[in-house]
DNA sequence: CGCGCGTTTGAACATCTTCAAGGCTCGTGG
DNA sequence: CCACGAGCCTTGAAGATGTTCAAACGCGCG
């Protein structure tokens, strides 16, 4: 977990998230160069990261906290493309403004990468080019199941799938249940489902009902029967 | 357009798609390689290509013809998660299945690529490594389109935007209209766009009394205004 | 010419949304 | 420390959009 400072101090060697993401395929020597194009973002909860249309001059990876990305319509319907946190990487993209605008959930800390420098190095780290194509990968995997979720499911089946979607990626695993800290409200939820916050909040009394899932506060989650959860998703 | 054989003939020298997808980025002689693990492979109208949870042991070039890519429920609901036509490049994946169904709409010729070949031949040619995440980003940002249009678009504006995408593809310009040959069934583009097959049919009857396109066949849709075909879709 | 598949159209129906109101929670300020 | 207010969540009832079901049509192919 932890690596002791070999010789001189930077800042990747403390990261939270060193192991993961991008990084993960690089030597200390290599990470090394790579914190010279990097820097330290802080954004508040409710903050923006950047927005689409905007030139993407940027690219990041989550350190600490939530992120939501989200596409709008010109009147305002919007749909959110995915949850981001800690270890996922954002911005990737071969055009130079983002296709989708990027938010603090929560309070978060983010490593800023410029995208230029970012390109250059590719050059001479093949490896790290590669780690992107295989983030590239499982970002459209996930897109694609998403694809299926919006396109034929029902609200239930929806929503079951949007927490396990969540329960893999953020819960945690006591005795009697998998806990979920959900980071977004239910209009977020609503937004990633394509269904309305109503529907949510149906959705998880019926789940609270039926003993699939407790709701001990609004932002926790509490998953009792997995099995029941995996049926109600559909797939 | 043409290339003359240069000195001895090797099958890519004559392919069709031969500047687009992948190859583009390829000198010659780097393109001679790249043409020893490829072979021509030929699909007849409905015909499968490959099967979602199939190993990933080859990814395709589609040379002629046109292929839908689809996930399926266990009820046999479906998704189409996108219609690919020559040029396009189809099995990226760092999972070693597929993640979706690939069957042709029409006879269809592809260029199947040893997939370990490949990846092995991506460290000699950074330049191929570059240009599949170039294809995997496009094809991140076309998945995010859809997901917004299937989230929160209405009948209308799907079936719109869905016409607007087949045009951009594979449409032609004439003087009064721009053609659209479809390869596809309604229930294609209804499973596309997450919509029934009747309200497909609705979709094209309201759009064709409103003269905004014209329905010579079944498989022909003539675009006479594309402004209010894009005003329809919403976005 | 006739059969079959895919498409179109209509009418009934269902799911999910919309609209409305009330409640809970958390943060703020007195 | 408690009271108050704003924002978010929940719940109910009415309503609308899109689906389902059914039948007829039309085009292409044998």
């Amino acid at each position: 977990m932890h690596r002791s400072a070999a010789s001189h101090e930077f800042p990747c060697q403390t990261c939270a998230v060193r192991d993961q993401t991008i990084c993960a395929v690089l030597s200390d020597e290599e990470l090394r160069e790579v914190s010279r194009i990097t820097t330290a973002v802080d954004v508040a909860k409710g903050g923006i990261v950047f927005f689409e249309g905007d030139e993407n001059t940027y690219l990041f990876n989550i350190v600490s906290g939530a992120v939501r990305l989200s596409k709008l319509l010109s009147d305002g319907r919007r749909q959110v493309t995915g949850f981001l946190f800690p270890g996922d990487f954002v911005g990737l993209s071969v055009a130079d403004v983002y296709a989708y605008t990027a938010e603090a959930m929560s309070d978060a800390s983010l490593c800023r990468f410029n995208r230029a420098s970012l390109i250059k190095l590719l050059d001479r780290f093949p490896k790290l080019e590669h780690r992107l194509l295989e983030l590239a990968s499982n970002e459209l995997v996930e897109a694609q199941a998403h694809l299926l979720m919006l396109g034929q499911k029902h609200v239930m089946e929806k929503i079951s799938s949007t927490l396990i979607h969540l329960m893999r990626r953020i819960g945690q695993r006591y005795d009697d249940a998998i806990v979920i800290d959900l980071p977004m409200t239910r209009t977020d939820l609503a937004e990633y489902a394509g269904v309305t916050t109503e529907s949510v909040s149906r959705c998880f009394t019926r789940l609270r009902k039926q003993s699939v899932i407790r709701l001990p506060t609004v932002w926790s989650v509490h998953v009792l029967r997995e099995d029941e959860l995996e049926r109600l998703a559909g797939n």
